[in-house]
RNA sequence: CGGGAGGAUCGGGCGGUCGCGUGGGGGAGACCCCAUGAGGAAAGUCCGGGCUCCAUACGGCAGGAUAACGGGUAACGCCCGCCGAAGGCAACUUCAGGACAAGUGCAACAGAGAUAUACCGCCGUGAGCGAUCACGGUAAGGGUGGAAAGGCGGAGAUAAGCGCCCGCCGUCGGCACGGUGACGUGCCGUUCAUGUAAACUCUAUCCGGAGCAACACCCGACAGGACGGCGAAAGCCGCGUCUGCCCGACGUAGGUCCGAGGUGGUGGCAUGAGCCCUGCGGCAACGCAGGGCCGGAGAUAGAUGACCGCACAAAUACAGAACCCGGCUUACAGAUCCUCCCGAAGC
RNA sequence: GGCCCGUUGGUCAAGCGGUCAAGACGCUAGCCUCUCACGCUGGAAACGGGAGUUCGAUUCUCCCACGGGUCA
């Protein structure tokens, strides 16, 4: 990914929790807020209620997919925390990519 | 053809576009090229090891594990073979399968009585006209129970009965033969004894503790403090570490311990009790010898995804390495192969 | 990733090889009261699942499932 650095440290995400803005789908959740940079910072979350590794594994690959190719779309400088719900272990491809793109429209996130 | 038993293997292949981890190469750089990239269970963490630190891991108590016998192995609670028991017509499957005849405990309810007993019954004696009662004998019959004085059958004897006696079976003991052994077969006998040890316990064998977040090193930040007593010395006490306790060992001034700080990097880290083929030994597990192959995962918020095409009946199961191996257990759609048993029909 | 615990009515929980598996709060029916509350009497409701040992398992053993703790 270009533009984008990951999230290591659990207190960015404590503070995107109680600070950020935030929107929700059946799927998943999101919370952004702006950090100052020139870049953008994502963090992905899929708890261990979401399903076994396996499908852990195969949720946060595509919210990555979907993330790295909607990332023209996106503005820079802000941080990003997706959070994926128990539903998402039975959504497809699709579906994530559909609810995701809907909630970072909301967000006012694309360009 | 139908039904069944045992074992083994696969659990995806080819191609295209974009994207990711690791290694290598090219380039001043942006970046480009090449190679490679999860499992049979990677899982549960139930056993056993390697490795690291603590003492070179040593003695006793306590504690834990295992449990027919022989072998395999680095080791095992695993595997192979074999014995015994149970189940099945059979192929075959299952078994924590030492010792209640060392001692102790427990056995509710029911039942007369639970390790010793006489409720009904049977028999004898005495009392009574009799119904019946009292005393004694008896475990063959009834009833209760998971279990009632080895089991089944029989004859004599007896007041009635009883391994009191006989035959067979079992049990225990002794002897002989076969087997490396568990054990099997045969003979003899004064043995005949409730169950439970996944109850305490006893017997035999094994086990030191902790774990890669171990451990070693580097950079930076912070805040430093303590190291005693006796004795001339040896040494003793104390303190610290090693294991719950005892014993013991080691350390006690270029070392150790406490406190503070709690951030990053490197090693450990992937060639290993490894896999394949051939030969020899062995019933087998497996071992030995020779040859070949490395078919290269190695992250540190943690790399495999998205879309499409092709063949096949279909691509749909369970499921993601985190120091590494050997097992066990659990989950699992579908496919293939080998061996064997039973039944029916035919030759 | 490693190492340890736990699971009993709706909730908190005692028990531990054997007769009805205590108790409290809650729920519910009746009584009391003009009514509600309090009080009194009664009732329903549970051993996480599956195997094994045993005459008998909530208890003992093994395997799963779920929940929690701890270690840099």
């Amino acid at each position: 990914m270009r533009y984008t650095l990951s999230i290591c440290d659990n207190r960015i995400f404590r503070r995107l929790y109680n600070k950020g803005k935030s929107a929700a789908s059946r799927c998943v959740a999101v919370y952004f807020r702006r950090n100052g940079k020139r870049e953008n910072r994502l963090g992905l979350t899929v708890g261990v209620k979401v399903g076994h590794a396996v499908v852990r594994n195969r949720i946060r690959r595509r919210l990555r997919e979907i993330y790295r190719l909607s990332e023209e779309l996106l503005i820079q400088g802000v941080d990003i925390v997706i959070v994926a719900r128990s539903a998402a272990a039975k959504a497809d491809y699709h579906e994530l990519e559909r609810e995701l793109l809907g909630l970072f429209a909301r967000l006012g996130l694309l360009k």
